[in-house]
DNA sequence: CTAAAACCTGACGCCGACGTCAGGTGCAAG
DNA sequence: CTTGCACCTGACGTCGGCGTCAGGTTTTAG
């Protein structure tokens, strides 16, 4: 595949997945052209890198996680480390996300049933 | 209370505290020198900003849901809307987040499992 | 009264994850 | 063959949430 059906394919713009690259989080080979050839789990592992930099995780850290998720590949103490803190990290986000998801909801069925409106979701 | 106390009990910086009031997130009333003043629920607040920045809202989205942490505000249907879709950004946050983290939980398991070390955590 | 600490207002710096523009090349269709 | 889109490599721009420095004022401790 080429760059632009895997950014398509992923939802990511084209500028993205070269800055990947660079960041080391996803390798490419060249055809004569010199145009980069993904191979098609180019597509699922664009979508993992996604959903780790959405839950705050820098590139480096990814980079750093990317070849546990890829295989149970062999870890060393201090990846083990690394690994269980960034799982930590991930525990306290998630008790913050859902007292202000649960904060938010408070307000809208409060809200909801204030006025006259029935009540939907 | 003046800005350092409130910044020490809150756990961020005098700067932080500036830039809330800047973005009016916080507001501070002014004693005759020009200093900042502020009530004690004021901690509070910067507490539940810091949460909220924490989960990824940006300073527009948090000046927008504040007034309904505080109290349940009359609220416009717009706001409403506002509110709900905020919610679900953050349940579809949560799914990745639960996704992540036990996936990173599999890989330090799994990784102990494989050489000889018991199983702390 | 004086020195130090805390405060004030600009204003510039920074970092990460891209967007975007410039100027040039590769490739498939008519 | 040429037209036109997809692709390439720099390189600069952006935005948010502050850090930080400069240069001055206010409050507090001794």
């Amino acid at each position: 595949m080429r760059i632009g059906e895997v950014a398509a394919k992923a939802g990511v713009s084209v500028r993205a997945l070269r800055y990947y690259e660079q960041q080391d989080l996803l390798h490419s080979t060249r055809n004569q052209g010199g145009q980069r050839q993904y191979p098609p789990g180019a597509v699922e592992r664009v979508r993992l890198i996604q959903q780790l930099y959405s839950v705050g995780l820098p590139s480096r850290t990814i980079r750093e996680v990317l070849p546990f998720a890829d295989s149970g590949e062999a870890a060393s103490p201090e990846l083990l480390e690394l690994l269980a803190a960034e799982r930590d990290r991930l525990d306290r986000q998630m008790t913050d996300l859902r007292d202000v998801r649960n904060r938010l909801h408070d307000c809208i069925t409060e809200a909801r049933n204030h006025d006259g409106t029935g009540s939907p979701s």
